[in-house]
DNA sequence: AGCTCACCTGATACCGGTACCAGACCCGTA
DNA sequence: TACGGGTCTGGTACCGGTATCAGGTGAGCT
């Protein structure tokens, strides 16, 4: 099928046929690179603006190898978080002049690998990514789009087996603080809402950090958290204090309610991500419970909703919008010129405590 | 700077070096177009597997003129309402090989054409918008992508000056519906919070509709639906009970707490946006009140948070994902070959009726 | 007036694909 | 044996820009 003409606006060599100019000097004005003298400058200007020229981006992109476009790779566009990160990435590379092209992965690693490819195909010129692998034998995807000069920045999750420059909070230290908070007022049966897709309920402390070290590495990292916190109060673990299993809601519910009916149940539930808190807040009014009184309550990612709940919930506040934003600017950096640094950008998390925290049995 | 070869992987003519075949039986065997003999085919393919060849998309779109890119016009990608909406698109776009552009224009019409002039200079396949363009004069950036042979579909918002598809849901019915609820269980004075962003206050009902017709299209028709509400039940109309101005959280706050200090004072507030919610749940607690005994409650974009809420809120949900993936489908259709329809799809939003309704004065 | 040189312009060869088309090759048939 | 026709391959002209570089022009100087 011939493309039809006079449809996608007009070339740079009817411009400059208008103008009556050369084709070179017709790019070197529209370009606004190189040497035109203000005469012809001004014919050309005034070709281009009666015959409504566009340049065409794709054919830049061609001959100059660069296509002012960035890659983002997330798990969940829908999800607020990743939203809210996105919205960081797109602000600071917007103001820098590119563009962002967004895909999901949904947690797959295939898919992973497939918006990668996608991106290389696309010859974007960055890629920022919030991975799912870990492993040495699962990062081949991100190596190559490396070996093809593509420069890879990781944003909320950091990838052990590559040495790349990574933007994320410390979910260690912000879990463990959670989980202190939890202990300081006097809780010591803390339930940890979590979830690695693991078959079989790890029985021992070993399976679990196990479990985790194969899975999403923010989740590994705030488990640990957990175990230190309570390592550090000399709490002893029990593992029917965690949940594993797909982190829906449904899980969560009935997860809560298992924890709930033990007969040294659950005084506090700390929650890792939002459909955990409010899996965990369904499951204590199907208990007849509420908080803070019977249970305690702390969970990842603030959100307006958090803040006007009846009490308000504790919760751990992500920046998310800088997480983007430094991530979009470590990489444009990289693509200015700069040495990568190769290190872990740490933000600050805030936990912010509002009135979902009592002492057990107030 | 001579992009160094080298990096960026191997092209199609170094792929037939290597097979030792045409420039044009390689591109064929790896464009999986014309004929090739199984042969030849088989050593290209290995040559291009040896080499690890990716085609260049961006090659391929210069000559084709095909992108298999979607541009996406949102006001605001962190708005939980618009990533919901844009995994719709993503969604349906990857599954039939279409890659997303997105790009946020925060409401400025501005923006919006900047982000249009940028999606042509990509030379996108189609875009999808959600605009903030109503009237005639605020359309030539649609006009122009069209004029390029770039369809456009409308997403969320109409837009009345341009006969295009737009896949909607019936804005004017869902606050109908919403506030005769509330009329139903024997509400008179029902606050609307809602919010062009004019500098004073309309003080008749004409101009509020004045106003409404110059701003948001979805706003203006949910004031409508709200004003038919009110005439159903020959309730008088009371521009005290209107919120308008930014909407922004702490406005909310103060707007609703004065209607909430009239000396006739609303018994029930029907909030266009989430943050209008959060913001009169706010006002509601600043001035000791509760609902749904005080004041009943019902507002727009349903959230898993507002079912956990105590009570659980009344909200109206709007199909999120469906409305971003019936655009891409619109579109996608359209690129296919499909003649427009140029039809309003209006797909159905629910009021979901939880228990921040209840009778006046209970 | 003649020469140099800086200044300016426009041919032209890329970028990495697609797609048209000429022609080589092989087979069967008259 | 010559010839027609189908099969298969590779040369090459695009797509719409960028960037290099040869050469034309005119000013300034001797």
């Amino acid at each position: 099928m011939p493309t039809d003409r006079g449809q996608a606006g007009p070339t740079i060599s009817e411009v400059a046929a208008e103008a009556g100019v050369g084709r070179a000097t017709a790019a070197r004005t529209l370009g606004g690179y190189g040497y035109v003298s203000p005469e012809l400058r001004a014919r050309v200007l005034a070709a281009a603006e009666k015959l409504g020229y566009r340049a065409n981006r794709l054919a830049r992109s061609m001959s100059t190898g660069v296509s002012h476009t960035l890659g983002v790779i997330v798990a969940d566009i829908g999800n607020p978080f990743f939203a809210g990160l996105l919205r960081g990435v797109s602000d600071t590379s917007r103001a820098r002049g590119f563009d962002v092209i967004v895909l999901s992965t949904y947690e797959d690693l295939r898919e992973e690998v497939a918006a990668t490819n996608v991106l290389i195909d696309k010859r974007v010129d960055g890629v920022i990514v919030a991975s799912a692998a870990l492993g040495r034998d699962q990062v081949a995807h991100l190596r190559a789009a490396i070996d093809r000069g593509i420069p890879v920045v990781l944003v909320d999750r950091a990838v052990p087996a590559l040495d790349l420059d990574a933007v994320v909070i410390d979910n260690r230290d912000a879990a463990r603080e959670a989980v202190e908070r939890l202990i300081a007022a006097g809780h010591r049966r803390i339930g940890f809402v979590w979830g690695p897709p693991v078959a079989q309920a790890p029985a021992t402390r070993r399976e679990l950090l196990a479990a985790a070290s194969r899975n999403l590495w923010t989740d590994g990292e705030r488990l640990r958290g957990y175990l230190d916190a309570l390592d550090d109060a000399h709490i002893p673990f029990d593992p029917r204090l965690v949940m594993v299993g797909p982190k829906t809601e449904e899980r969560v519910v009935t997860e809560v309610g298992r924890m709930l009916a033990l007969p040294d149940r659950v005084t506090a539930v700390f929650c890792t991500e939002t459909d955990g808190m409010t899996g965990s807040l369904r499951a204590l009014r199907q208990a007849g419970l509420s908080y803070p009184r019977d249970v305690a309550l702390i969970g990842f990612d603030d959100s307006s909703w958090a803040a006007v709940m009846d009490p308000p919930l504790t919760m751990i506040a992500q920046p998310v919008h800088e997480l983007g934003a430094k991530a979009a600017q470590v990489l444009l950096d990289i693509l200015g010129g700069a040495e990568p640094a190769r290190e872990m950008h740490t933000l600050r998390s805030r936990l912010i405590e509002r009135a979902s925290v009592a002492p057990p049995g107030s």
